[in-house]
DNA sequence: ATGTAC
């Protein structure tokens, strides 16, 4: 393959074969050298290859390898003309990160830290079988997948403006009609559960400011407490992957490429519309699982301190979303797939309240390192269908990080002064913080490239880990 | 990520 560093931050992936577009991979010259594999690389140019793609198949600088389309990738089709692709979107469809302000000081907060954590560990349930979620009927399960956060607002999950701080409004339209039983079933024990992998709920504090005004629009002071989630659709939305990924394998309406995994369907086909549908309910399910979560963590923080933390932001970075963008002088509809890249709207295009400060962008780090709040910019639009980067990206596979950091991995978050909770040893050392790229890094690398800026960083105090 | 295998 041929690739350009064609400025401090961009690398280009020049076209060959069959690749009907070029490949840009943001990224620092560090992070590139150190992190960046090839196999990753070639899923790019495998992407490229796709029918109706638009501009460029992109990547972030926290890029590793995944299932068809590389994790921290990025690429627009054609809404009338192009493909929708399941490996585009990911197994763990409208897995996101969710970020709430407690209004504490972290002195007012710290003799609380271990109850407070260990509150939170029993009343948002955790690790892979997790089945002791909310219990909801099938038709409130087809209410959850058809209306999202409106349902959640119905039964007194949600207020108003949880509404207005979560991407989309927590609430994209669809039929509900797409989804299998089996995914429906697994979804209905599943409902505000945390899972396991890479999932965690964080309490941290808020270490620095970098931008007063954006910070302060968001709900956020410096030494302030606020806890984290990250977590998808679990069993459901894992399930509608693994049903469409099977049907399109059966079906002659398939688009097939070099890669088997990157299997699609044009978006205007009974299968591709279908598909869309059916990821657009197990997203609402998602905004919905986030929000229970949410709703647990306003409940221990109301019983321990009398607050109510306020919601930051709550988003999507598995997700694929028809939108409106400007190319070569024209605006175009496109099917825009960010598989761990986060949406990161600059002012004027975000929605109420944020159109004159652009959406809070929610990046998470390691388990043990810092996140951050980031805000998109302009440039974007043209750069990358307004996207940036997701988290920081691993590095090491789950069983090569348990092979080389099984026993130490407690330590050092004792040694950090991290309280951590896990669900079982075995996630602890799959999640060593040593398996991932350096998020500081990630997050220099995209403000470098001019996507988007930071706002806040946070640090850890605890863990919850699935 | 995931009732950890098409």
């Amino acid at each position: 393959m041929n690739v350009r560093r064609i400025d401090d931050y961009t690398y280009m992936i020049d076209k060959e074969d069959d690749m009907l577009v070029p490949g840009i991979v943001y990224s620092s010259e560090a992070l590139f050298k150190e992190s960046i594999d090839e196999g990753s690389l070639k899923q790019v140019m495998n992407v490229a290859k796709l029918p109706g793609i638009i501009k460029a198949s992109y990547a972030m600088p926290d890029i590793h390898l995944g299932y068809g389309f590389p994790i921290g990738g990025v690429a627009a089709f054609d809404a009338e003309e192009g493909i929708v692709s399941p490996g585009g979107v990911g197994y763990d469809i409208n897995c996101g990160v969710a970020l709430v302000s407690t209004g504490l000081t972290y002195e007012e907060f710290k003799p609380k830290l271990k109850v407070v954590t260990d509150d939170l560990f029993n009343e948002i349930p955790s690790g892979l079988t997790s089945r002791k979620g909310l219990k909801v009927s099938s038709s409130d399960l087809n209410e959850i997948l058809r209306f999202g956060l409106k349902w959640a607002m119905d039964h007194d999950l949600a207020i108003r403006d949880d509404l207005t701080h979560t991407e989309d409004g927590g609430s994209i339209e669809n039929t509900g009609s797409n989804v299998s039983k089996a995914a429906q079933q697994r979804g209905m024990s599943q409902i505000g559960t945390l899972g396991a992998g890479n999932h965690f709920l964080e309490v941290q504090k808020v270490s620095d400011i970098f931008d007063k005004d954006s910070a302060s629009r968001f709900g956020l002071m410096e030494n302030e407490v606020t806890v984290m989630i990250h977590t998808g659709s679990r069993g459901l939305g894992h399930q509608v992957a693994t049903d469409y990924i099977r049907m399109l394998r059966e079906s002659d309406q398939a688009i097939r490429t070099s890669d088997a995994e990157l299997i699609s369907a044009h978006v205007k086909s009974s299968l591709g519309e279908k598909y869309l549908d059916a990821m657009r309910s197990a997203a609402n399910f998602a905004f919905v699982n986030r929000q229970i979560a949410i709703y647990r963590i306003r409940e221990v923080f109301e019983r321990h301190f009398g607050v109510r933390p306020k919601l930051v932001y709550s988003l999507a970075h598995n997700i694929a979303k028809e939108e409106t963008h400007a190319v070569d002088g024209s605006r175009i509809r496109v099917i825009v797939h960010r598989k761990g890249a986060t949406r990161a709207f600059p002012s004027n295009v975000s929605s109420s309240p944020f159109e004159d400060t652009g959406h809070p962008v929610l990046i998470p780090g390691s388990m043990g390192t810092a996140s951050y709040v980031l805000v998109g910019l302009p440039d974007n639009l043209t750069k990358s269908f307004g996207t940036t980067c997701h988290g920081s990206g691993r590095v090491l596979s789950r069983s090569q990080a348990v092979k080389r950091y099984a026993g130490i991995v407690e330590k050092e978050l004792e040694r950090k002064n991290v309280y951590a909770r896990p669900a079982t040893k075995q996630v602890l050392y799959e999640e060593a913080p040593e398996s991932y790229k350096n998020v500081d890094e990630v997050v220099e690398a995209v403000y470098g490239a001019r996507l988007a800026r930071p706002v806040a960083r946070m640090v850890p105090l605890s863990v919850v880990k699935g």
